[in-house]
RNA sequence: GGGCGGAUAGCUCAGCCCGGUGAGAGCGCCUGCCUUACAAGCAGGAGGCCGACGGUUCAAUUCCGUCUCCGCCCACCA
């Protein structure tokens, strides 16, 4: 009989090396053994159909739905953009999620995993504005209520790709209860606080130079800006004196809000220009008339002014200053009463103000306007140099700072509580640092421009009496004037930031501002898995809402994760096309493959260089696993007759590793150190369970013993439960399957709890049988030892050890191809020594053994040993080390020191003797 | 300018919080194996003055300080 080799069990395609193979014809340390291998389990892992087998399962069985339990666990899913196609930063953040979410499922707390959807303001109002492009339309062509129409067209179409992706990775959400920011219900919420922090008078409207996106056409928060470092120009312009000769020199990034300048700073302090200020100048070209945002003319003649923000180092010391178009300027002009003359307008292009350059883009403007200057002789010179570039987050396009009225949140009350909160501990940030940098920017809080010029989102709940000028905020659409009863109302123009909607997740999506049952169940939550690029723009605001409107912190931890890049360290972006698709990873990986390998790279707390490495190591490890599986099943016969009355010194040492797993897993997972937890199953699983447990009872399933085989599957049992929140599909696979599974799905089975096994000597005695085997076959391989060939070994002085060889000389003659063990007086002629600390023991096989070869052997080791032993002599004789360290430690150092002694004595004796 | 993180094997990272003297893993590399659970695998091996310099200590990869390099966040240097 003979089989066709599989390569792995997920292979589906052509696979290099794929041959028939006859049984006969190879030898082997363990060739007159034959294992029985039935078809309990397909030698190949069909997981897509376990995928979608087992989640319909769950889905149907409502496990996905929390259940009354002992405790409680909730955790509110980060909000996909509707807009949102699944990458890898979701899938890191939201296997991290499922972990935890099935880890406390397990541990038989009730437990929520709220899922919804953001309605993205920006982002989706790009989305449909594209489609409306192909159209060659703007949405001020389509019209406000059209656009809304097209946008939830839109959402119905487009809108639940993501979640869908999100339930084939598996994710164990509370789908029932999905939550839409733009629902009735979460609407209600977003404009109940509103109003309130309205009538508070935490919300008000002001007049600033905020941050306008040319392209979306409206307001950004300073945290929706991304700064870029870009590399462009310092330009040097002349500004001559409007009286006499001569001029001064000013040095911009930005050559073309020349035009917009109403003065000229200098530093008080700066004593080159003391004498110059008070005298004017003349913006070179400008003979044309301005006007201020007031509609007043403005001068083109322009005062020298003094101002302590004007550093003097920078450029030449004197700074032109535009006030309506930068911030620092705006701050000048607000201290010195300047006008305020805007050049640019809200798409971006050349204002009246600008004269002939009108009309013109920001960007050709500057050109025009450099040469203008230049061909006028007003251009000094040019440096390279490199700007730090404001972007819209949503689009890229370069942030115009612009004059206009909008809604602000004075954020420092809402901050208080916050900070206090992670002061006191009452919230945790992990990793720790977070607090740090959580605190930088809550000390340094700004208030929050929260309104949007866009259409899609809650539109501001303010209402305008044109009877009486009232201005007043409602969340129901008024009928009339509370103060004049006048029907002449209208609504605010502008919509909320997306952030103004989603700062109330924690409660929103739980029925509040009513004191709805889900709410008073489910609120405070437990954790919140995110990224650090929304912690401010987020989280912070969360935590500020929670103990605003509800009184108290939305969570006790925040698990921050750092964002995926590719394996150079670039952050993914599609332009790059570094960003693979994780269903097409899910197809060639499986999603267990996937989900495991990236929590098996991420560190803790920073960024993921992510590769298809990982994957490989996510598919490789559950190949291991389902072979593992499938020997045991396989030898089976479908029972579990319960562990053995009497345990041999593997089982026992299996079950004591085991035990330690659980305890370690425990711990690290209650200390958020997933990937720590996944290490610890992976190492168990292949490096003691499947490199040394399943190797070393085949001997015992050769003789009909079943004993190793009954441990097996209750390790395994204990095992797949703890590997469940990592892999859930392939554990379920694998646990259905099981004779001694107790209940109908992994994901509801009990989370494994200390066993009560762990046994040192167990593990010592162990240790040391693998110490013989590993010693016998680092003999064989530096000997060429051809492998049928049966090795002979003898103890000297060492009873314990050679009592446990022959206790388990089965194992040593499968694992190690030992034939006998005997004592002798004298190390045999013609053998090679095992260095070990605990025994003296030699390996025979006459003829084999090359003296040279074992003399070069011995003595590496002895160089390598003896600077160990000369170290340590040295440690014990200092008197210092005696007096001053602890007693134990001296002890231990002592004992370590005479088994380093011995081990040393032994090589040398044998090196001696070659 | 302010804040923060990182530097350990060729690569990616554990270990460091709580110092204990033999520094681990995966991938890659070398050697030998298709040994019927698994070649996506098995066995063996090579490879590291733990970024630099000081300090504390009986003892430092681990604690403290300084520096260098890399990265991130915040901030009105035009």
């Amino acid at each position: 009989m003979s089989k066709t080799r599989s390569h792995g069990v997920f292979g589906k395609g052509v696979q290099p090396g794929c041959g028939k193979r006859q049984r006969e014809g190879h030898g082997g340390l363990a060739l007159h053994y034959n294992f029985r291998v039935s078809e309990t389990l397909p030698t190949r892992y069909d997981f897509a159909s376990a995928e979608a087998r087992w989640y319909t399962f769950w889905e149907k069985r409502g496990f996905f739905r929390p259940r009354p339990g002992k405790g409680r666990f909730v955790i509110m899913m980060p909000p996909p953009n509707i807009t949102g196609i699944l990458h890898m930063g979701h899938v890191l953040n939201n296997t991290i999620q499922d972990v935890l979410v099935r880890w406390h499922r397990m541990k038989g707390e009730e437990t929520l995993w709220q899922p919804g959807i953001d309605h993205a303001g920006i982002a989706t109002m790009n989305k449909v504005e594209q489609e409306i492009a192909k159209e060659g339309k703007t949405r001020f062509d389509v019209g406000r209520d059209e656009f809304i129409k097209r946008t939830w067209a839109w959402k119905e179409k487009y809108g639940g790709t993501i979640i869908e992706q999100l339930r084939r990775l598996g994710c164990s959400a509370d789908w029932e209860n999905l939550v839409f920011t733009m629902d009735p219900g979460y609407t209600r919420a977003v404009l109940t606080a509103f109003v309130e922090l309205f009538n508070s008078g935490l919300i008000y409207r002001g007049k600033r130079l905020i941050n306008w996106c040319p392209r979306c056409k409206t307001a950004l928060s300073d945290d929706e800006v991304e700064r870029e470092d870009k590399a462009s120009h310092l330009w040097y312009i002349r500004y001559p004196f409007a009286e006499g000769e001569g001029f001064l020199t000013v040095a911009t990034t930005r050559p073309e809000t020349y035009l917009g300048d109403t003065a000229v700073a200098v530093n008080p302090k700066d004593a080159r220009f003391s004498g110059l200020i008070g005298k004017r100048l003349r913006l070179p070209l400008v003979d044309w008339e301005r006007r201020d945002t007031e509609g007043r003319a403005v001068s083109p003649e322009v005062p020298i002014i003094a101002h302590s923000a004007v550093d003097p180092d920078f450029g030449t010391g004197a700074v032109k200053v535009t006030p309506a178009h930068d911030p620092a300027d705006y701050e000048i002009a607000r201290d010195e009463n300047l006008p305020l003359v805007q050049v640019i307008d809200q798409s971006g292009i050349m204002t009246e103000n600008a004269g002939p350059f009108a009309g013109l883009t920001r960007e050709e403007a500057r050109e025009r306007v450099v040469a203008e200057l230049e061909k006028a002789g007003f251009l000094e010179k040019v440096e390279g140099y490199t700007v730090p570039l404001g972007t819209c987050y949503r689009c890229g396009t370069a942030i115009e700072p612009l004059l206009s009225e909008q809604w602000f949140v004075r954020m420092k009350e809402l901050a208080g509580p916050a900070t206090e909160a992670v002061r006191s501990g009452r919230v945790k940030i992990i990793p720790e640092y977070g607090q740090k940098i959580f605190f930088n920017w809550m000390d340094n809080i700004r208030d929050w421009c929260i309104s949007r010029q866009i259409w899609w989102g809650h539109r501001v709940p303010i209402y305008y009496c044109d009877g009486c000028g009232e201005i007043f905020a409602s969340v129901d659409k008024p009928e009339k004037c509370p103060k004049c009863n006048s029907v002449n109302i209208r609504q605010d123009e502008d919509v909320l930031d997306t952030w103004a909607s989603s700062w109330l997740w924690p409660f929103g999506t739980l029925g509040w501002p009513d004191r709805a049952e889900r709410l008073l169940r489910y609120y405070p939550g437990d954790v919140l898995v995110t990224g650090w690029e929304i912690l401010f723009l987020w989280v912070a605001r969360m935590m500020m809402a929670g103990a605003r409107f509800m009184g108290e912190m939305p969570f006790h931890t925040v698990y921050l994760h750092g964002i995926v890049r590719d394996e150079r360290g670039r952050k993914m972006e599609k332009s790059l096309g570094n960003s693979p698709d994780p269903l097409d990873l899910f197809r060639e990986y499986s999603v267990d493959g996937v989900r495991m390998g990236i929590l098996f790279i991420t560190p803790e707390g920073r960024d993921v260089l992510f590769s298809l490495k990982s994957c490989e190591i996510g598919r490789n490890f559950a190949n291991k696993l389902w072979n593992a599986a499938r020997l045991v099943l396989s030898n089976a016969g479908g029972e579990f007759r319960g562990l053995p009355q009497e345990l041999r010194l593997e089982d026992k040492w299996i079950l004591s590793r085991l035990d330690a797993a659980i305890l370690r897993t425990n711990e690290l997972l209650e200390a958020y150190e997933l990937n720590g937890a996944l290490k610890t199953l992976y190492d168990f699983l292949w490096a003691e369970f499947c490199d040394w447990y399943l190797e070393a009872i085949k001997p015992r399933l050769q003789s009909g013993d079943r004993g190793g085989i009954d441990v097996a599957l209750f390790v395994l049992d204990v095992y797949l439960r703890l590997l469940h929140p990592f892999m859930p599909f392939i554990t379920e696979e694998l646990w259905q399957a099981l004779p001694n599974r107790n209940g109908e799905s992994v994901m509801i089975a009990p989370w494994p709890e200390p066993l009560g096994k762990v046994d040192a000597g167990a593990e010592k005695e162990f240790d040391a049988l693998r110490e013989m085997v590993s010693g016998v076959r680092e003999i064989r391989g530096t000997f060429r030892v051809p492998k049928g060939a049966k090795l002979r070994l003898f103890f000297r002085n060492s009873p314990e050890a050679m009592g446990l060889a022959l206790e388990n000389r089965t194992i040593l003659e499968f694992l190690a191809g030992i034939e006998g063990v005997s004592e002798s007086a004298e190390p045999p002629a013609g053998s090679a020594l095992i260095p070990s600390k605990s025994f003296e023991a030699y390996v025979t096989l006459s003829g084999i053994i090359d003296t040279n070869k074992e003399k070069t052997r011995l003595e590496k080791e002895i160089a390598e040993l003896s600077i160990q032993v000369e170290r340590m002599r040295a440690r014990l004789s200092d008197p210092d080390f005696l007096q001053k360290a602890p007693p134990h430690l001296v002890q231990e150092q002592k004992i370590r020191f005479s088994e380093m002694e011995a081990k040393l004595e032994r090589l040398r004796e044998q090196a001696k003797r070659l």
